[in-house]
DNA sequence: ATATCCAGTTACTTTATGTAAGTTAGTATA
DNA sequence: TATACTAACTTACATAAAGTAACTGGATAT
């Protein structure tokens, strides 16, 4: 294993192509969302939902917002980082609108 | 599970998540590669290297080009197809040198 | 008292990946 | 003739990641 490739880039790959990450920012993308929404329309079981959200938290790509209401709610939101993004993901759509078959 | 992320964006983010397929991607937008040299350049195990050149051949973004020297010579690149994920990498690239430490 | 809701967590199963040795074909070397 | 070397894989086995479904805890509603 040689020094080609740029730790960075390396390190982009490794967040993005954990399972369902990418997925979880675009959602993400569309506004702050709540943990049993992403669940249901990203398709991502609650087990691995909860293990991405603490991820990117750690990487300071999602925000927790705690409101005590009744019952609690959770929201889940971009950083700056994280809407940063955005062109990125715009990428991909377009690729994948221009090259893929449904 | 309901319907609002689009299918083909899901289907690139189902192959760009996939373990080594972007860094696969990257390698070869700088030109054809072996199978050897992409295993220690990027680090990737022989079983897994060899699965991934499979399904991106399947999809249509590598090709696959057998020279019968001694030792046979095989060249992995990528099609129109995969060349057009360029824009898309350097997108990742820009955000991991703005965003990322290392 | 029982049930409901959200945001998780836990235990257990299945799938994906890593590791290291083996295979095949064509030379080259002893 | 036998052994060795190379590239490109493949195979068998071990470990890590993800899926599934049941469970927890606090606050309410029936």
């Amino acid at each position: 294993m040689d020094q080609s490739i740029c730790p960075r880039f390396e390190k982009a790959m490794g967040l993005l192509s954990q399972r369902w990450t990418g997925l979880i920012i675009y959602q993400l993308l569309s506004g702050p969302q709540r943990f049993c929404n992403m669940e249901s329309s990203i398709g991502v079981s609650g087990r691995v939902l909860s293990e991405r959200l603490k991820d990117l938290e750690n990487e300071g790509i999602v925000n927790r917002a705690v409101f005590p209401e009744t019952p609690v709610r959770i929201e889940y939101s971009l950083t700056d980082k994280g809407k940063s993004l955005a062109p990125l993901m715009e990428e991909i759509e377009k690729w994948s609108q221009n090259w893929l078959e449904v």
